[in-house]
DNA sequence: CAGTGGTCTAGACCACCCA
DNA sequence: GGGTGGTCTAGACCACTGG
């Protein structure tokens, strides 16, 4: 087996034998080097590739460190879109169509267990990626969850991060479908009447109760989604 | 900027121009070392690091390439349709429109990294939930993974279910498009021309190297993905 | 200050592909 | 056989951390 993969399977194995607990801090470059006389380019190659699977933690000067787990086990993350785009070095843009108070149809508020009639914030964000439209946001938050939705400034940070803040969610729900755009939001999103849509249904709930409710939907010629894991990262 | 990064954005901007083509050849290392004044180390790093984020397709003795399709973060889990149908207590059907040995075209080829012209197995499987089409399967398969895969009689047995018997992968990608059809996929679908589709790309690796390239196409009407997922708390 | 990781160089040997 | 990538070495300089 090649060197630098021996040394990512002894420290593997030595994490998940618990001989370095979480946080704990494992040898470095240096002691490596002499336990399996390698070069210190091999050494660290290892280490940064752990590091980059989120197993290490590297910190200069200081160490490298076993990396506190995020459950990996179910694949799903909660993503902001701005933050997509500009890990893609392109330039992130929002347009706010609507920010306010409206009064919850017998839909929403069954889906968000409010009185129909009752006041639910809507917010409908157009996201561009570099200047194209790439999502239009359609959200419903429940007042019980975000009490100060309406007070910020969602171009400055958006409503996906600001929520985040607040609260993690305990649960979360994502459907996906393939569909047409109506005329309204074909204008919006600057598509043709031919272009199918990819919208995502996204709920979240907290531990007291339905917190909010967004409609995702993205042009099919411009986004996709996808996801990809490793089954056996960490044995 | 580190150099290693420059180099990168360098590949990665030129990608986007359209400089090199999807499945291009891009400059080799002697090249960009010429380029960038740089050391072999780090301009092996810059492109293995693309490698490894599925930007480039390198094979050793022929160059390195831009890969077919770029993944995306995020999201979701994918389940066999034979089970999701007989869950549902209603009637799973496969037609077979194609099981053979083809040769490797370049973007297969590529993904599965195969030589170009190399054998290949290819099947085409229509899926029916009680007789009404809801999703065509069309599937490479490496032989190096599965060499006995046209001799399964996949009427009997669902693909997904003999491949994953065989080995299960060590990792798995998923990406989903929102597409319109053509006009084959429409008839065999028996859909009509304004219908969007919800495509899933699912691509899985063993440790000896690429297995399968799956692209599963589904009338947006009739099919959707769904995940519910209860977040973990951190210990 | 000594220890540590981040980056980089200038070589080397090997396995592989293709003309 | 010439070009290409995969791995590895033995140095180097730097920035940062901690006691």
């Amino acid at each position: 087996m090649k060197l630098y993969e021996q040394i990512k399977q002894h420290l593997l194995d030595g994490i998940s034998a618990g001989r370095w607990a979480e946080g704990a801090k494992i040898p470095s470059e240096h002691d490596l080097m002499a336990t399996f006389n390698a070069s210190r380019m091999t050494v660290h190659r290892a280490m940064r590739e752990l590091s980059a699977d989120g197993i290490l933690h590297r910190m200069q000067g200081a160490g490298s460190f076993v990396r506190r787990q995020a459950p990996r086990s179910a694949l799903l993350e909660i993503h902001d879109i701005a933050e997509d785009i500009s890990q893609r070095n392109h330039v992130h843009g929002s347009i706010i169509l609507h920010l306010a108070a409206i009064r919850a149809d017998a839909a929403i508020a069954a889906e968000l267990d409010l009185r129909r009639g009752a006041r639910v914030f809507y917010s409908e964000i157009v996201h561009t990626e570099d200047g194209v439209p790439v999502q239009l946001e359609q959200r419903h938050v429940s007042p019980r969850f975000a009490p100060d939705y309406l007070a910020q400034d969602f171009s400055a940070q958006t409503t996906s991060r600001y929520l985040q803040a607040i609260a993690q969610p305990t649960e979360v729900e994502h459907i996906v479908h393939a569909v047409a755009a109506d005329s309204r939001v074909q204008t919006i999103l600057e598509i043709p009447p031919s272009e199918p849509c990819l919208q995502v249904l996204r709920r979240t709930w907290t531990e007291a109760g339905p917190a909010t409710r967004s409609l995702l939907t993205h042009p099919g010629s411009r986004y996709s989604l996808g996801s990809r894991y490793a089954v056996n990262q960490r044995k």
